[in-house]
DNA sequence: CTAAATCATGCAAACGTTTGCATAGAGATT
DNA sequence: AATCTCTATGCAAACGTTTGCATGATTTAG
């Protein structure tokens, strides 16, 4: 019992004419009969003629599939970030394909190679944090594959790119801490492979700098992932050091929050004793007591502009001379209750 | 500069062989002379040769493409499923389509009929909680597309189905809170039309049956959402009204997480004057003070187990009687800091 | 030494659609 | 009546690969 599908060909056995003309008549050809373009389009609706996209696809040698690859899906930013592309790209005729590299180089490039095998319109990138070499993502190039980068930074590859300005958004939050009073702010930070730890790392060494605050190799506490529980042992460490600071600035929230939670534990005031901020603002951290002062992404956005872009450069035709885009998102401190009001 | 990829034909050329030839040596013909044969690997290597999918789609008349059909993927649940998937997935020679439907049929609808103009060789479904007519995946299944239907029921459609013993997770819970001697608990249920909710809804009554405790209509409130925000104005109704709950059990973990901060708004003590149960076990559910008890569910092997049914399905052999599957999960119950000790 | 068997390879069709070019028929112009 | 110009349609090639069948060359058997 298998499905054939009605094709170009039945149609015009059906009506006496020719492939072509159904073709023809179904694209509204100026140079065709009224009557005969209505007869056809009839039969078609009739009989639920639907174009065979593989074999469109093959004839023109490109498919409709937009690949977005991201380090985690799991994650609250990436998926959002994933909302955004398909907000964009689900009214056009291209399709999504999602795939996470779990932040691993080597998954990403077994990615990339496994793509090259179908093709591809175009990919969406944001690099896996264990990614220091590019040259799987310039394989995608030099394949003449339209490319965008998003939210992490590949320094010295030259490609379309939409970030978020994380130097600023640490800046303004350390900044912040400071005029609130606080005179020992920690930072944890994660990998220094990542460009937007580095960029908020940078952030948080300015801001202290600019207020004339000692910048202490005891107060940079570096961790691996980015999960939650990744933050307890940093903040263990902080915190029962002789040394202890009145402040954490933590590299996103899921760390702020097990942060937080460990601070707690260890009998300090939030943020009478410590005050904590976080990066990203996830939907929950408004939720927790008392709720999180973070740094806020427009994520989303980032998402939408990146799929613009991919699009665009698309179906730019063939000649034209591509500009490539370098896109900076601005972020926004959310103060609530983990941080002193000024 | 346009890329032209290297055939099969350009390696024929050069070879002074046929086409065929060059094809039957790449797949290792036995007819074949191991001499020609080397030659044409060797210069398939040589020059990058990658075989055309979209030639090969055509040929075969179907894709490599299963797609993944999710109310969300923002939401720690469906993220974690897809994962699942994914991780089975990934290794074999099918790519992984995620469409989301945002809890809309209309959506869920669109995309199926996007998803019909390309082929596709299976589909993986969560239905959105509005979908109550089932005629658009009914359509999938006319067309002879592989289907499996996880997380949420269809009732009345046919189709392999993977989900999780939602009934006995909430007696559980409830039954727990009794035990623990709370008498008046009262469950913030969600959108009726959704099977999950109901199992769970189903499963508190029993409890409370099950140990004689009266059925009140004034503590089953209902909400539209998913979301935090979707918990307070029920809580707060709960909280505020003259018959008050000592137990509140959430459908889901954001719904207790905005249930527990609006009680401590409200000046209760968790667990104390009020326990909390939700269901799902998210990540950050633990970090909450107090952490969060909640019904843990395999929502991870539930996307495996789905991708595996569906991959079954796509390589049985045409003729080959079909036995569906109908596979339910138990989940777990987590008790941690919101509800009393037994 | 001829016929049969074996081996290695080539030919051509098929998958569905589009599109440049050709052409049949109708009407208009000389 | 011969030529020209439209108009509406058909023909055939192209996209890359696989595969059943045919075929030429070589070896083996009788």
């Amino acid at each position: 019992m298998k499905r054939t599908r009605i094709t170009i060909k039945d149609i015009a056995n059906e009506l006496n004419i020719s492939a072509s003309t159904v073709s023809r008549a179904l694209q509204d050809h100026p140079a065709l009969k009224e009557e005969t373009k209505e007869a056809v389009k009839a039969l078609a609706k009739k009989w639920n003629y639907r174009p065979n996209s593989m074999a469109l696809n093959f004839l023109r040698q490109t498919s409709t599939t937009i690949a977005v690859i991201v380090p985690d899906i799991t994650s609250y930013f990436f998926s959002a970030a994933v909302t955004g592309i398909q907000d964009i790209l689900v009214p056009t005729q291209y399709n999504i394909m999602i795939c996470a590299s779990n932040e691993s180089i080597e998954e990403e490039a077994l990615i990339i190679e496994k793509l090259s095998k179908v093709q591809i319109a175009g990919v969406l990138i944001a690099p896996a944090s264990t990614t220091t070499n590019f040259d799987h993502i310039r394989k995608l190039q030099k394949n003449n594959i339209p490319l965008v980068i998003f939210d992490r930074d590949c320094k010295g590859l030259e490609a379309h790119k939409v970030l978020v300005d994380d130097y600023s958004g640490a800046f303004e939050a350390v900044d912040y801490l400071i005029k609130s009073g606080c005179k020992k702010i920690a930072h944890i930070t994660g990998d220094s492979d990542l460009s937007t730890n580095n960029y908020r790392l940078q952030g948080y060494v300015d801001a202290l700098k600019k207020n004339n605050l000692p910048v202490l190799e005891e107060f940079i506490i570096h961790t691996q992932g980015f999960k939650h529980k990744d933050g307890i042992k940093p903040t263990e460490l902080l915190l029962e050091s002789k040394n202890i600071p009145d402040a954490i600035f933590a590299v996103n929230d899921r760390i702020a929050v097990s942060a937080m939670r460990t601070a707690k534990k260890l009998n300090f005031r939030i943020p009478e004793d410590i005050s904590i901020i976080g990066f990203d603002d996830e939907p929950h951290s408004t939720y927790f007591t008392p709720a999180l002062s973070t740094v806020w992404q427009p994520v989303y956005s980032m998402g939408m502009l990146s799929a613009r872009i991919l699009l665009h450069d698309i179906n730019l035709e063939e000649g034209a001379d591509l500009k490539l885009r370098y896109e900076v998102f601005k972020t926004e401190l959310v103060i609530r209750g983990t941080s002193k009001r000024i």
